[in-house]
RNA sequence: GGGCCUGUAGCUCAGUUGGUUAGAGCGUCCGCCUGAUAAGCGGGAGGUCGAUAGUUCAAAUCUAUCCAGGCCCA
């Protein structure tokens, strides 16, 4: 408020052409200032029983690397709908969470400290590899935290949860005693991607990363086994087997084949040989001598044994039988696959189910070990010579070739990995299947196929968890084993009191090496000789995350009562791949321990892509920094932008490099609202106006708006209500629409009424379907929002007041339905005008609206008449002038009774061939239409300027006549707006006054002096005298050309 | 190979329990600028709804098969 005006304005001077980027670091700022969020969560009562709560839970993101576009999104959900349901009135905690554990830290540690692999790092050193990890958890946190709160995402920073802190870890230990307990975890081989060269598991993702794949060279051999003799064999019979990994054919335990599949049989040189009846072709060399005798399915091979290809393994029970498998193709090979379970995933589950041991000769080093004799010490690549060499020595090898395909490379050493079992420990899911899919049932999900789709296929084919990593950086495994077989015992800790009663010191940090350094003797042991030592591995940082819900809180240590009522939680969000991750584990977990859901409702979001429809990634700069675009457009323009896209229905969203569909949204949404914002503060102060909450005024424009807002309200809230933020969205923009380009504008002269006092009603309204607006935006455009609604209402702020009820607002249905239907007389009006070429410009003796039910449109023939600059607006029921009917038949009603001859109906009423009875009724190919089965349209007779509403109950005619008059008012009014042009061109503003004087033709001059009022009034040219010259050396002159003629103009800006 | 999703105007997307004339925004074309907004307003044009077959009186909508793209699993 400035000093020295002698009537202070009331609100802000609102800048036309907002900064807002400036805008929002102001907004941001003072919430800052004023720890406006904390108020919002505090303000809201818990309630009993925390009944009041809307429980959030954070998913935690991998605290190494900084946020991208992904990120950005899930932050905007996370932020929308808490920010909604604290003006709906709950409570919403939400805390951030890190994820700080986990192969990604320790890659990068490894990467930096120039160390690769389990051996280099037990070399450098356990504690200070760990401790290198712990700084580097925390070096994104400030960006994290800059770029959340530039996003105006409210989340609590401060009171946050890491995955590494020692409560969190201690839940954790509580978490896996539970499981053990219960009996769920148990130690297990599994076949995972091995980097030999670094001696360590490589997880999945890694081997995804980028030139992980790379073409190799291997030999490709294709070898016999001979089937052991069966009741009915005539000749000793072969299968012909191939494999691009001879190396495990020492280790070869079984073979498979589809139990589909056709398989030929050949004879040649006295034996039998068998291999898929579609890969024959490949062969033809090697069959050339051999005659086709036969087709088996292989079903039928199913159970026949055969003869070991090398000696070391011929005591393992149930091996060396040919067993049925799925996944077995002809695509490449024989159609019949070696089984080494020790080296393919696929191998040991087949093997695994037909009950046949695992064997595993190879050494981490990725050497054979002393198990196969002739190959001990010797590298498993190198080892392929070998093996072949002695395959062909016993005559075995059918075929020998090499073979180029794709194949997975260490990322760091670039060697070739192997599959290989490793001993992993399990959480035991597959019991549960079925149950979390039960549960699941009562989960909404949004979009809903993820419920039974990806989601419940998902569970329904869950597998038992790998739980355990041969690495460092994580939460230890609590599993201390005894040193001696001899006297085996299992102890596993679930807390930290546990631990310091049996060790006597209780561990500040859980993490390696500390942890492994609490030793005990072995209680089993009368000897006293073994100890007890944990065993090596760290958990999956998954389990970690999956126990978010537990361990955020310290439970069950701390707050059993708070974690009652904050499980599960009412809302989740995260992208659809956490199908896999995040959704998965929390469920596992919470399933097998509560037996409960982890949350109630779950919204499923896309993925960005770039324009060309690639993910977006770092390595291809292929996306606008964040940054540019908080800085160019705006945080909540990103905000709708993201939220309104179809990425909230689990779709793709492409972003393009430029932005130009966030710039869209400042243009098509943001400035818009602002826009409204700044007509009302500009007119109420320059009327000194302060308006009012009210919601009673009497005028129509002003109860269509309130009703409309009214609509508005009931319709965000629903979609909200459903987590359909687009829905939302699609709302507010075509409220936006209706109160500017119709409310205001056809409000315009209530808010200046010259000489007289403006309209009070008008300015009410204006102010209270703003601030009832803003309130319902709130959540979508938090920082806009804000900083209009601070300097609309002078209110703390938008995000502390409350959602709008219902019952503030008028509801008038059939008013708005009417005020749209007079917004479609004028467009059609306006349509009528240029098919006719005339144009609005031109004033018209009347429109008229013809049909029935029009008396709702009497309220507004000034309103229309203004809009579409017409001398009257007729309301008439004499339809038959202008248009004839037509029949519409409602298949809808009419279908189901007439069954086929609705469509001959059909076609009558489109033929016209159909007739009104007295009644009313209708006939039409000979069937009578009762009342309900048709509508009657409208069609616009020949000649006559008119067009058919939507409604089709009345017409739209334009009265195109024109006379002497009329046409001179059009000239006048031709001649305004080159006058109008010439201000402009002049530079004058919109208030300045001047000196005018026109040249042009003697019919337009008696035109213009006829309306020499109005043209001095709208071109602010008191003096204005028709019949004056132009004195070339005093005015300015521009010169124009109307509809043929030549028009010159002289002005000057008076003092 | 399997699961899920997507295919509608030049582009990005809506489209309810099947109902006969399929919508919006952008872009494009045309018209309109001076008492809020040119980062604006109004009005047009533009689509055999991926293909085929089926169910039905009636299909963008239901079913099957196929084609193309995406995600996941193998």
């Amino acid at each position: 408020m400035s000093k020295g005006e002698a009537t202070p304005r009331r609100y802000p001077d609102v800048d036309p052409q907002p900064d807002l980027p400036a805008v929002e670091r102001e907004v941001l700022d003072f919430w800052r200032r004023e720890q406006v969020f904390e108020a919002s969560v505090e303000q809201r009562p818990a309630g009993p029983n925390g009944s009041n709560e809307y429980v959030f839970y954070d998913g935690p993101p991998f605290a190494n690397g900084m946020p991208h576009y992904g990120h950005l999104v899930t932050g905007y959900i996370k932020d929308v709908i808490p920010r909604y349901q604290t003006l709906r009135g709950r409570r919403v905690e939400r805390r951030f969470g890190w994820d700080c554990h986990g192969l990604p830290t320790e890659m990068e540690a490894e990467k930096e400290l120039g160390i690769s692999g389990r051996a280099q790092i037990s070399e450098y050193g356990i504690d200070r590899f760990n401790d290198y990890c712990r700084q580097s958890a925390f070096r994104y946190t400030e960006g994290w935290r800059e770029h959340v709160t530039r996003a105006a995402r409210w989340v609590d920073l401060k009171n946050d949860y890491k995955t590494l802190d020692l409560d969190y870890m201690e839940s954790i230990l509580w978490v896996f005693k539970q499981l053990w307990d219960k009996g769920l975890i148990y130690e297990g081989h599994k076949v995972l991607p091995y980097s030999w060269a670094c001696q360590t598991v490589v997880s999945n993702f890694e081997t995804r990363l980028d030139n992980a794949y790379r073409d190799r060279q291997d030999p490709a051999i294709t070898v016999r086994v001979e089937l052991e003799p069966a009741a009915g064999d005539e000749r000793p019979t072969d299968l012909w087997i191939w494999t691009t990994t001879p190396w495990t054919l020492p280790a070869n335990l079984a073979v498979a084949v589809g139990p589909e599949i056709e398989y030929a049989v050949f004879e040649q040189a006295g034996r039998r040989l068998i291999l898929g009846a579609e890969t024959v072709a490949k062969y033809e060399p090697e069959l050339a001598d051999a005659r086709r005798i036969g087709t088996i399915r292989g079903r039928e091979l199913e159970g026949r044994s055969y003869k070991p290809l090398f000696p070391f393994f011929e005591e393992n029970p149930r091996s060396f039988r040919v067993l049925g498998a799925g996944f077995v193709n002809v695509e490449e090979g024989t159609g019949i696959v070696h089984m080494a379970p020790g080296f393919g995933e696929d191998d040991m589950e087949v093997c695994e189910q037909a009950g046949i041991p695992l064997v595993c000769p190879v050494d981490d080093a990725g050497e054979f070990t002393a198990e196969v004799p002739p190959y001990a010490g010797t590298n498993v690549f190198e080892a392929n010579r070998g093996v072949i060499r002695d395959l062909r020595s016993e005559g075995l090898l059918v075929k020998h070739e090499t073979y180029v395909h794709g194949y997975p490379h260490c990322w760091r050493t670039d060697e070739p990995l192997i599959y290989k079992a490793v001993s992993s420990w399990f959480v035991k899911v597959t019991p549960f299947r079925e149950r979390m899919v039960e549960l699941n049932e009562g989960i909404n999900w949004v979009p809903e196929h993820f419920r039974d789709g990806m989601f419940g296929n998902w569970l329904a084919g869950a597998r038992d968890w790998s739980i355990s990593r041969n690495r460092f950086w994580g939460t230890p495994l609590p599993v201390w084993k005894s040193d001696n077989p001899d006297y085996p015992r299992i102890d596993v800790y679930g807390s930290l009191d546990e631990i310091e009663r049996d060790f006597g010191v209780r561990p500040d940090d859980l993490h390696r090496p500390g942890i492994d350094q609490l030793v005990c003797p072995n209680p089993d042991d009368p000897s006293g000789k073994s100890s007890m030592r944990r065993v090596p591995e760290v958990l999956d940082c998954w389990f970690e995350s999956g126990s978010m819900p537990y361990a955020q809180v310290h439970y069950p240590f701390e707050n059993r009562d708070w974690f009652e009522h904050h499980f599960p939680a009412d809302f989740i969000t995260e992208y659809v791949a956490q199908t896999r991750g995040w959704f998965y584990t929390m469920t596992v977990l919470s399933t097998l321990i509560f037996d409960r859901p982890a949350f109630r409702n779950v919204l499923c979001h896309g993925v960005v892509l770039d324009e060309t429809g690639r993910k977006v990634s770092k390595r291809l700069q292929n996306y606008p920094s964040p940054d540019e675009m908080f800085e160019r457009y705006g945080a909540d323009a990103l905000r709708w932008f993201m939220v309104s896209s179809p990425i909230l229905r689990g779709l793709d969203l492409q972003i393009d490099r430029e932005g130009d569909r966030i710039r869209e949204i400042v243009r098509l949404v943001i400035l818009p609202i602002w826009n409204a914002y700044y007509f009302f503060c500009l007119y109420a102060n320059s009327e000194q106006i302060r308006a009012k909450r009210r919601t009673d005024s009497a005028q129509v424009l002003d109860r269509y708006i309130l009703s409309k807002t009214r609509e508005l309200v009931e319709t965000v809230q629903d979609r909200m209500d459903a987590y359909d933020l687009p829905g939302a969205c699609t709302a507010a923009s075509a409220y936006v629409e209706a109160l500017n380009n119709w409310y205001i504008r056809r409000s315009r002269d209530r808010f200046w009424r010259h000489g007289s006092e403006a309209d009070p009603d008008a300015y009410d309204t204006l102010y209270t379907v703003l601030e009832v607006f803003l309130r319902v935006v709130s959540p979508l455009l938090p920082l806009i929002s804000e900083s209009i609604y601070r300097g609309l209402t002078g209110a703390r702020s938008v995000h502390l007041d409350d959602w709008p009820s219902l019952d503030e607002l008028p509801e008038d249905r059939e008013l708005v339905a009417e005020m749209d239907r007079a917004r479609e007389v004028c467009s059609a009006a306006l349509g009528l005008r240029r098919t006719n070429d005339v144009r609005v410009r031109q004033p018209l003796h009347s429109l008229t609206v013809a049909g029935r039910n029009l008396t709702g449109l009497e309220p507004f023939r000034n309103l229309i008449s203004e809009e579409v600059n017409v001398k009257a607006v007729h309301l008439a029921d004499e339809l038959d002038r202008y248009a004839s009917f037509e029949l519409k038949v409602n298949a809808r009603a009419l279908g189901p009774r007439l069954g086929k001859k609705v469509q001959e109906v059909i076609r009558a009423s489109k033929q016209g061939q159909w007739k009104r009875l007295d009644d009313g009724r209708i006939q039409a190919a000979g069937e009578v239409l009762e009342h309900g089965d048709f509508e009657l349209g409208l069609v616009p007779r020949e000649g006559v300027a008119c067009q058919v509403l939507a409604s089709n109950d009345a017409v739209v005619v334009l009265d195109l006549e024109l006379d002497a008059a009329l046409e001179r008012e059009g000239i006048a009014r031709d001649v305004v707006r080159v006058i109008q042009q010439a201000r402009r061109e002049t530079g004058l503003h919109v208030s300045d006054r001047i000196e005018l004087a026109i040249e042009l033709p003697d019919d337009w001059r008696r035109a213009v002096a006829e309306h020499r009022d109005y043209v001095s009034d709208q071109t602010l040219a008191p003096g204005f005298d028709p019949e004056q010259r132009i004195d070339e050396d005093a005015l300015q002159v521009h010169t124009a050309s109307v509809g043929g003629r030549e028009l010159r103009v002289g002005l000057r800006k008076t003092a």
